[in-house]
RNA sequence: GUGGGCGUAGCUCAGCUCGGUUAGAGCGCCAGGUUGUGGCCCUGGAGGUCGGGGGUUCAAGUCCCCUCGCUCACCCCA
């Protein structure tokens, strides 16, 4: 074993993997950009006042932060979502409205890794900030879903609720957890543990031993007011008319204190375990305001890179995209030739490669065979001497041939078109 | 934090049950067969503190203890 790895939980990215990352989030901004949202990049680093102001559940939520204190005397912590920090960054530059971000990049928590959960981990996500029109709900929903589609992704489900908000989210917690403690004596002991700390919770509880209890709590659709049902069903109606299928499921909770009203997750259909979750979010329109902001209305959601990269795999869809390398350049006479060659080549707009550290011909060939390379460029101690190199096609049987070094391009348009469909068009 | 499985070559693994010469295979890498040509084939080569430490023993990759790491699940899930 290497005196030093990656710490737990954290990884390398390697090719195809890293590849097929930055493909991933490349759909995804397509995507979100196509409907208006821009880039914005918080810092990785944030107070940890942030993160404290998300509901009483923080106790048990700051244990799996990734906190410690700067050398400035700064309780300062690695953050462990990327909503709360663009509310943040909302709060300190004050946007005009509606504020239509996103963004993706790695979130930390300190917790045991596991099967798509590590402690660094990527997250996409867009956010809404300034208005609490249904219609901005069902977009938001909807890029999710979309994105799903573009994945090739087919077993995935939209799951919805509305988890009401003031009053109606209030009498509904009261009366779940009045009947949750009259019931605890029959609930799991995890269960009780959790009803403790986070009523809600409970309902999200897979554990048999808590099924019928679960089943027979009161739940959120009893205890909506007029404007909360009349908010959801605008939702629902939004969905509808752009023909994305939709579960309701009045037990669909979130774990901290600042979601009110439409919340969603899109599970997996072939992730078996307990946390199928790919991504999920839902309306937080007390934020902004807990972080020192105006009273503004929010809606977003944050997708699981990892998580639904594994779910790809599992359906067999969005595999990392392949390098199309166009022109191998075998060089026999030092290397010079090649490192003058690659750059002329590849300003014209082609993909090159070249060996290094002067390796025999069969060696370079074979090196070339390797990179997936159309054409091998051969220049040798005779085509240096008459200004002329060969072009060996590698992927089809015709014939190489020597051309005079100032055609080449002419000569690679050739048989690259023909081998090759489509080359670089930026060039 | 709790529990299971696993740590042997760059990678995937065999060897461990029942301790016994220089620890193996496939793939990959390098070179040669072909003194200027890839793929297929053949030959050869480099590459190992058997995760680490301690113990038992004449002898430990193999048995025992501890430890670190990986992994899966639970817990938690923003």
């Amino acid at each position: 074993m290497p005196e030093f790895r990656t710490t737990p939980g954290f990884r390398d990215l390697l090719p195809p993997a890293s590849t097929r990352q930055r493909a991933f989030v490349d759909v995804f901004a397509g995507l979100v950009e196509r409907a208006g949202y821009d880039l914005v990049v918080p810092p990785m680093l944030e107070d940890i006042g942030v993160f404290e102001r998300l509901g009483k559940a923080t106790d048990v939520v700051t244990k799996e932060m990734y906190d410690f204190v700067d050398k400035g005397d700064r309780h300062v912590v690695m953050r462990p979502e990327q909503t709360a920090s663009l509310c943040r960054a909302f709060v300190e530059h004050r946007p005009p409205t509606p504020w239509k971000v996103w963004y993706a990049g790695p979130n930390f928590r300190y917790d045991r890794p596991q099967r798509g959960r590590y402690r660094q981990f990527d997250q996409v996500d867009v956010e809404v900030l300034g208005t609490d029109d249904p219609e901005a709900d069902v977009e938001v929903i909807s890029l999710g879903w979309r994105l799903y589609e573009h994945l090739g992704l087919r077993q995935v489900t939209l799951a919805v609720n509305s988890l009401g908000a003031g009053d109606d989210k209030a009498r509904h917690l009261e009366a779940l957890t009045s009947f949750l403690s009259q019931h605890a004596g029959d609930l799991s002991t995890l269960s009780r543990d959790t009803l403790a700390r986070n009523p809600l919770r409970v309902l999200d509880s897979k554990r048999p031993d808590d099924a019928e209890i679960v089943a027979a709590a009161p739940t959120i659709d009893q205890f909506w007011s007029d404007e909360s049902a009349r908010h959801f069903d605008a939702v629902l109606a939004g969905l509808r008319a752009i023909r994305i299928p939709f579960v309701v499921q009045p037990r669909l909770v979130r774990g901290l204190d600042y979601y009110v009203r439409t919340a969603f997750e899109y599970v997996g259909g072939t992730l078996e375990s307990a946390q199928n979750a790919l991504g999920g979010g839902g309306r937080y329109d007390g934020l902004v305001e807990a972080l020192g902001g105006p009273p503004t209305p929010g809606v977003g959601f944050a997708l699981g890179v990892d998580r639904t990269l594994l779910a790809c795999d599992d359906e067999g869809v969005f595999p990392p995209p392949s390098r199309s390398v166009d022109v191998f350049v075998v060089d026999t006479t030092g290397g010079r030739h090649a490192t003058v060659l690659a750059d002329r080549l590849r300003a014209s707009g082609w993909h090159v490669e070249r060996s290094f550290d002067s390796r025999s011909m069969k060696s370079q060939m074979k090196s070339a065979d390797r990179s997936g390379a159309e054409v091998a460029v051969i220049i040798g101690a005779d085509e240096a001497a008459s200004g002329t190199a060969v072009a060996r096609p590698l992927r089809t049987d015709a014939d190489q041939s020597t051309v005079e070094l100032d055609v080449l391009e002419q000569h690679l348009d050739s048989i690259l078109t023909t081998v090759a469909p489509v080359r670089d068009a930026s060039r």
